[in-house]
DNA sequence: ACCTGAACACCGTTCAAGT
DNA sequence: ACCTGAACACCGTTCAAGT
């Protein structure tokens, strides 16, 4: 029923795995614009076998994408196990969250990706099986309003993402903030819900970007 | 105290407002990644000539948010005025948010854009005094909680703006839910907050993707 | 002063030649 | 079967020549 994976020679594997690496690694660390021969050179191999593996660009990083959506879909089903169901289900959502500060540029990618992508729209509705087992069972504790979905959370969570990587420059607590206010959306209505941290201020921004670049580029990614 | 808009010839002037139109023309209807060629030509102006006036592609897009985040401060100033304070802030955060939905891109760069240029920090504090104004009288009237800033209020907007594109394909009607979500949010606990619209599923976005595209491309801007 | 389009540089992608 | 790097195409940017 699935042909795609069918074997591969042992260094055609291993190849595979090493850009893998390499790609995952860089845009970690210097973002999605890094270009595809420095890949190539940091895993080891010629440009042409990273076309040979992947037709594309947005291919590798759709790959990335999925394997990411697998793991955070592994770590939800634990989390189902879990005693205190409106804890799990919170849980979930601040590794998300925090999954994403680490590499966020990915997650930006995906806001055009799953348009069309199949492997990403397959590996999406897993992590959402996932997040509705878990938003049902907080729910049914009481811990959650029963008008909202699954998708509401993941929209929501996907916003708080987007914003994460620009204001986590400035201060990390300010994603925790946003959850919180996330909380305060999702709980039953009459449930006191506390912020920590405190909100950012327009000199924040002032003090964390004018000092730095001159007059510099607009878009890491463009 | 500010030479940089000393008088443009004529001509200049008229190119420069053409090759703005252009550009906000096209960025609208096909994204961002429009070639600076077609802008030139739809502008009936040579590509140097935009590089004469704005001195990358990234500074005409900034150009761009910048009058866009005039335009919403002025909007905020008027409904400073307005009777209801809290209508008021509602009113001016679902209008921003529709105004991104037409040309939502532009605000998905200003994610990494404002990190550096200070044009853009000079308007979107602009945007900021005005929101807190309108903050601070909701505040007062009760409508919302007191422990959230403008800050808040504004990441929680650019993170429902960031997924409206991809989702309000699907249905237009899932950013209203949002923005309500935002509302239960910021109200002050214990106030009942019913959302619009129902959420949407995992089988609306195989519904919505699936047929069209074969195994398409990932990002839009790439 | 400003306009123009040919030329340049850069980067994703292809492909003929190798093993 | 798979690997490689030179060659190609595309697009942002520059600049010498024009007005």
């Amino acid at each position: 029923m699935s042909p795609e994976d069918r074997q591969l020679r042992a260094d055609a594997e291993r190849n595979r795995r090493r850009l893998l690496a390499a790609a995952q690694a860089v845009f970690c660390e210097r973002g999605l614009d890094v270009g595809v021969a420095e890949i190539a050179q940091r895993a080891g191999v010629g440009r042409g076998t990273l076309f040979r593996n992947f037709p594309t660009k947005d291919a590798l990083i759709a790959a990335i994408v999925v394997e990411r959506m697998g793991e955070a879909a592994s770590r939800g089903r634990i989390l189902v196990e879990a005693q205190d169901p409106g804890a799990a289900l919170f849980e979930f959502v601040d590794e998300l969250a925090g999954r994403q500060q680490l590499d966020r540029a990915l997650f930006e990618a995906v806001a055009d990706a799953w348009l069309a992508n199949p492997e990403i729209r397959a590996a999406h509705a897993e992590v959402m099986e996932v997040l509705e087992q878990l938003l049902t069972r907080a729910q049914e504790a009481g811990a959650v309003r029963a008008d909202v979905g699954a998708m509401d959370i993941l929209i929501q969570l996907k916003g708080v993402c987007g914003v994460a990587g620009a204001f986590s420059q400035i201060d990390a607590a300010i994603v925790e903030r946003q959850l919180d206010l996330m909380r305060a959306a999702l709980s039953v209505p009459g449930t006191p819900q506390p912020l920590r941290g405190r909100t950012p201020t327009a000199q924040d921004i002032e003090r964390a970007y004018a000092p730095s670049a001159p007059s510099g580029r607009l878009a890491e990614r463009s």
